[in-house]
DNA sequence: TTGTATGCGTTATCAC
DNA sequence: GTGATAACGCATACAA
């Protein structure tokens, strides 16, 4: 029994009046006589009509429709910035199209694409790690589409961003350890072209030579920030050559884990010989044993206020190539558990 | 300098032609004179000419967007299966619409009622907790459009489903603790009304009894699968009654180290003393210490599997409605590492 | 080979 | 208070 989708059309052939003053009757205008107004509601919800959003939203040249590119979605920090993102669109009536790039910048590019197509009403965009110049991003803006850069964003593009203030997070994390009463701190950094790393790493120096420790180049090391594998190899290799270290900043919960599995085959004590401090609060950092001291990124805090910034500029379309555009920073919280 | 968007019939007044003719040389109609075709196409690449894909849409009464309904996005299985999805619909050039329903019914009739209105050439979903008859699904399906259920599915509707072998995997989990010489097997269980909860329990009894070992009903308990502090205190108050215990079958990752957790602060060695296997095989059961025992669900299968059953309900959309409706089985991988 | 006309479902304008 | 008509951007049946 398959009920076919009923029309504007058919409610004004089964009333005998037009369409036009259906669609106003439906859409609340006031300009209808209530007994009209009565008799389309009635038939309308008989027949359980659904408006055609689809033409709806051609019609009034907007889609109700945001697109959200970013790296990955099978990750726990992303994850929860898509559903959140999700969740206040909704609340709007507005959908998400989500597209991640898998850090590829032909793949970033592609998704951009297919969303111009579609006629979004704007953009969410977080960066691949391969994407150095934001000239895509540019070339959509200038398109009249409003987009935010968030999390990964790029110093090179004049457009809104929302970031998580990294450089302050890593320094309060580092503070935290010197008031521990650690003097020989370890950190493990990412890429050296990644903001993230480059800011945290910066926050880590800067509390280091702040509170009058010398900062030492050797005690830096670059891993690759979700391989616990070659960051617990690589965070060996550094501890063999310095065992007076006592204490680790790493770059993500990963690194942190990394570290701390090597301590323990080492029977190395965390905390009380080394103390160690992860970055992102990732669900494995409370599950953990000893559970793992670190920053919470805010997740939801960034999605709303990226969508937000989004939003308004979308609401206040008419001028936006022209208006100012401004950097969001996201604050983020230290999470002290047992490895510290 | 904002370019503004062009059209086909911008392309059609700049070159004398009727935007018929240009619609048909963008679209490669065999009916298009070879200069004009040219002619046409070098114009649309200066301007960068784009398809306003709503259009197109709207016209070919289809909308190239999938709606993907589940309970969670920030969820390690969840995220994967979205992530996957995503990637496979944007290789047909088709968007996936999301909303998570935080397991709750009213989330998930709207979600559903949106989608419809958007015209969604199909839906993927995956069930509250809260859905107990899936009547919102059957007038979906009435409506002539494809919808196949995945993962937290419904026994009750007639549609095509694909889910998790549980009760396989279950068997395999169980079966691996009784190879290991285990006899005395706990089994801490989901809700009594959840179908995964169900199916792994009946997995769980048959290995025990098709073993030859006695079930005991005492050694099943119910546990909150995603908190682990609950869960921890649950297996602490039956390890008391039971310390005979020599194995432990969680529904869920997070329960298998709460077990853990709990033997360890009594200083009970896993594996030799007590074994344990989780379920989910998410991320941190490869970082815990000892690294966990668990079943691969396979999340990227299950997606595969439920995006080409919808595809292919979609491209013989005609006959949708009557056609045979199919339950597909994802298999799954017992991962086996040091817990056990 | 090209162009004209029509319509997809809806909203908005402007007569009546 | 109501309705005829045009338009959104595109694809297509049909006429030229």
């Amino acid at each position: 029994m398959s009920s076919k989708k009923i029309s504007i059309k058919d409610l004004s052939n089964a009333l005998g009046v037009s369409v036009s003053t259906v669609s106003k009757a439906l859409n609340g205008y006031p300009d209808v006589n209530p007994s009209t107004r009565k008799k389309v509601m009635k038939l309308a919800k008989e027949l359980q009509y659904l408006p055609n959003q689809q033409a709806v939203n051609f019609r009034k040249k907007s889609s109700q429709i945001i697109g959200l590119v970013l790296p990955q979605i099978n990750h726990f920090y992303f994850s929860k910035i898509v559903e959140s993102i999700v969740e206040l669109a909704s609340e709007d009536n507005i959908s998400v199209i989500v597209r991640p790039t898998f850090e590829n910048l032909e793949k970033e590019k592609m998704a951009l694409l297919e969303l111009v197509k579609l006629n979004v009403d704007g953009i969410l965009i977080s960066l691949s790690d391969e994407t150095r110049f934001p000239d895509h991003l540019i070339e959509i803006s200038n398109l009249g589409i409003p987009i935010v850069e968030f999390d990964k964003i790029s110093k090179l593009s004049p457009l809104d961003k929302v970031v998580t203030s990294d450089r302050d997070a890593a320094k309060k994390a580092v503070e935290h350890l010197i008031s521990r009463g650690k003097k020989t701190i370890a950190h493990l950094r990412g890429s050296l072209l990644s903001q993230n790393s480059i800011d945290r790493f910066l926050g880590f120096k800067s509390a280091i030579t702040d509170s009058g420790l010398t900062f030492e180049e050797e005690l830096v090391i670059q891993v690759l920030p979700n391989n616990i594998n070659e960051s617990q190899r690589s965070f060996a290799r550094l501890y063999k050559k310095r065992n007076d270290i006592d204490a680790v900043f790493a770059i993500t919960d990963i690194a942190a884990i990394a570290a701390i599995r090597e301590l323990k085959s080492q029977s190395i004590d965390v905390p009380s010989q080394v103390s160690v401090v992860g970055f992102s609060n990732w669900q494995i950092s409370s599950l953990t044993t000893p559970r793992l001291t670190t920053i919470d990124q805010n997740a939801f805090e960034m999605a709303r206020a990226s969508y937000q910034k989004l939003s308004d500029n979308i609401k206040t379309k008419n001028n936006y190539t022209s208006r100012e555009k401004e950097t969001i920073f996201i604050k983020t919280d230290l999470i002290i558990r047992e490895s510290s």
